[in-house]
DNA sequence: GGTCCCCCTTACGAAAAGGTAAGTACCGCA
DNA sequence: TGCGGTACTTACCTTTTCGTAAGGGGGACC
């Protein structure tokens, strides 16, 4: 449950970044809030197939703890919080482009099996 | 110890691409390789400080079967095996300059500690 | 003879990451 | 009264990852 806001010590800039990025759904999470700018937790839920409630929370706390995510709490009944990308975030979403484009030039070439839920595979 | 070449299924190519350099040393891996095209075992080993020799030998394999390096044994003695990236791992890295670059700024800016041991850092 | 180097492999165990299931507190709707 | 929706938290367990230590089968060096 990294708490510290990573540690390091790193050797170069990729390590700090796969730091950063590595966990299960976090560069869905980039991505989701990256193309939809505000998102609601049960939106991001929706938009993740297959992540459960925990590791949405502890995956949206590290980012928030990096830098990377903005947290607004709307003091409302029924809560309401709301999730968008930070001044690092976006940028570290621009910095990720290339290496999507990658993964999904090997995803065609390779034949690798795709989940098709969102509209943005 | 993940021997099946990527099973997927993915949602997004970023997806891919994270399931393809996660791994504690594996960026480093592309670096090293990429900055010096063609590297042995112990020199690989020796610019990769703290990695011990399973590891090392493990991401190797996984990063072979997954295209990404090429592994070339010379059948002498003693034994001499020569690792160099592919043409997918090349594009691999050109993919991760621009996170590097945004990790470079992120530790520059955060004042995070860093581990001077390579030339590159 | 002993020790080092080369490039691994195997066995074992700790630590981290991730999944499951339930509980919390409050509200709107029927 | 009971259910669903909001956004979580907590406890517990399994899976994955990482590390440590040892061995192995040859040379080469002293």
């Amino acid at each position: 449950m990294a708490k510290a806001p990573r540690t390091g010590p790193y050797i170069c800039g990729i390590d700090a970044a796969l730091d950063v990025v590595s966990g299960k759904w976090k560069g869905l999470i980039l991505w989701e809030l990256d193309t939809h700018r505000v998102r609601r937790f049960a939106e991001l839920r929706r938009g993740l197939p297959g992540v459960s409630e925990k590791m949405l929370t502890q995956h949206l706390r590290e980012m928030e703890e990096d830098g990377l995510v903005h947290r607004e709490v709307y003091a409302e009944v029924p809560p309401r919080v709301e999730y968008s990308l930070t001044e690092s975030g976006r940028a570290l979403n621009k910095a990720l482009a290339p290496l999507g484009a990658w993964g999904t030039e090997r995803i065609r070439s390779e034949g690798i099996e795709t989940v098709p839920v969102s509209p943005h595979g």
